[in-house]
RNA sequence: CGGUGCGUAGCGCAGCCUGGUAGCGCACUAGUCUGGGGGACUAGGGGUCGUAGGUUCAAAUCCUGCCGCACCGACCA
């Protein structure tokens, strides 16, 4: 992409209504614009960003067979007014009229109109177990909406959800997804601290919040740092053993929510030097909540012995949109956002110190025509100055930049600057290719 | 929903107390000089001062309602 092709207008100054880093950063990086209170708008570079994360949350999924559907946004009230939530779910949820005068909704959630769906198709034992997920926007109007996109009123979630014909089969799908969102938080390069955690209004019995460590994070939690050196690397998702063998190598230790925190079981079964009280960011919560809206929808099947049984079922929410700014809270610096390559809208950035120097200018002219294809390529094509340029580059947070000046290139030199360590290494043109593959990974 | 504060150019702000030609920095346009970390100079363009009403010869400024935004608290993914 050229930059004079691309939507893109970055700032220099802070927005005035800004607190968290994260937030100022997606501003001044002219990811988005606010519409109304936690209501966004997500311009191309964020939008990449967004797009970028929802790809790997979608592939993880796909991967592990889990069937990828739409619900819409809107949803019909009668679901909701047999399971009782029309009420219960309370002033969060906002509630529309269409010109019928019938009461429609902005989804908050989609365990009912999911139930509803299931209920019609999973009638024998036969068709069980069934795995579903969706990425769709949100819409909970929270009294309070603040940190940007961290916490907005209008967001992207990923849900999923399971349907089980016992809790057996129930408890292994909950462990499969435990499993999976670690994973899924480690591709993308993120150290997230699965805890035991309540279930809210989704209820149930069976309930983990997944956290980011941030001093600027909402949630408190207690942990035994221990579960860090527990890998997921290694265990396949589709082995039941496996699967509960970890699940319960990293449930066994000590780690929960504020709300579910007891000091006594803290101090008696976690080591001084294990305990661990931090401050994170939930971009992830899992809930298994067994029959509670089979029974409220009707959701049954036929089981071996002819019996009619309630389905089983859990739910399984990642953040998707506040996912960016949780990311950008892990990774950034004075001069900007520091994006992992597994979710940088742009692979490498390319820059020329002059554009009104012509050999500087060709290079980067064929270098940029030639590899546009191979990479994705931010060029910097603009005839500003050098300064801006660079400033502007490391707010934009592309992992890897090429910097080219006739200075060094008389040489057959150019610059390669690593945004995360910020060093700068000239490489020779005719080992570009390699250095490239030698040191990052594309 | 309670408490506090704010709304003036695309962004960040001053002016308001004490009413009298709407200002500054950044950004933008043109030109000149510059040229490796958001450069300098010159000349420009852009505002019904959130909105509706009131007071007044005169309102960005004083008064009232409404709308919007932020922060703190309670609540929540």
């Amino acid at each position: 992409m050229r930059l004079s092709n691309f939507y893109l207008f970055t700032k220099k100054e802070n927005p005035s209504d800004a607190y968290l880093a994260s937030h100022k950063l997606m501003v001044r990086s002219g990811m988005i614009k606010q519409v109304a209170t936690g209501i966004y708008s997500w311009l191309p570079m964020g939008l990449m960003v967004l797009n970028k994360i929802k790809e790997v949350v979608v592939e993880h999924h796909v991967k592990s067979n889990i069937n990828e559907m739409l619900m819409p946004t809107i949803q019909s009230a009668d679901i909701w007014k047999k399971s009782g939530r029309f009420n219960d779910y309370g002033k969060e949820m906002l509630k529309i009229k269409d010109r019928h005068n019938n009461d429609l909704l902005y989804g908050p959630t989609n365990e009912e109109m999911i139930t509803d769906i299931i209920s019609d198709d999973l009638k024998s034992y036969k068709d069980l177990p069934k795995l579903l997920f969706h990425v769709q926007w949100k819409f909970r109007d929270e009294v309070r909406p603040r940190f940007g996109i961290m916490r907005c009123r209008e967001f992207l979630m990923k849900d999923a959800y399971s349907f089980d014909l016992d809790y057996d089969s129930a408890f292994f799908a909950y462990c499969k997804m435990f499993g999976l969102y670690m994973k899924i938080f480690k591709t993308l390069g993120l150290k997230v601290i699965p805890v035991r955690a309540e279930s809210g209004p989704i209820g149930g019995a069976l309930s983990h919040e997944f956290i980011l460590e941030s001093n600027e994070g909402e949630s408190d939690i207690y942990y035994d740092n221990r579960l860090l050196n527990i890998s997921i690397d290694q265990v396949n998702l589709d082995n039941k053993a496996e699967i509960k063998e970890y699940y319960e190598a990293v449930t066994n230790l000590y780690s929960c929510t504020s709300d579910k925190h007891e000091e006594l079981n803290f101090n008696k079964n976690v080591p001084k030097d294990n305990q661990k009280l931090s401050k994170g960011i939930e971009v992830g919560h899992i809930f298994y909540f067994g029959t509670k809206y089979s029974e409220l929808l009707n959701a049954n099947f036929t089981n071996n012995n002819g019996k009619e049984a309630l389905i089983h079922s859990g739910s399984y929410g990642i953040g998707i949109s506040r996912l960016v700014g949780a990311i950008i809270e892990a990774n950034y610096d004075e001069k900007g956002i520091i994006w992992p390559k597994e979710v940088s809208p742009f692979q490498l950035g390319l820059i020329n110190v002059r554009n009104d120097n012509q050999v500087s200018l060709n290079f980067c002219e064929s270098y940029y025509n030639n590899n546009a294809s191979n990479f994705k390529i931010l060029y910097d094509d603009r005839n500003a100055r050098i300064g801006e340029k660079l400033n502007n580059m490391d707010l934009l947070g592309i992992p890897v930049q090429i910097i080219v000046g006739e200075k060094n290139l008389v040489n057959q030199n150019l610059e390669i600057k690593d945004r995360k360590t910020g060093k700068v290494n000239l490489v020779n043109i005719e080992k570009l290719q390699s250095y490239l593959s030698d040191n990052y990974e594309f």
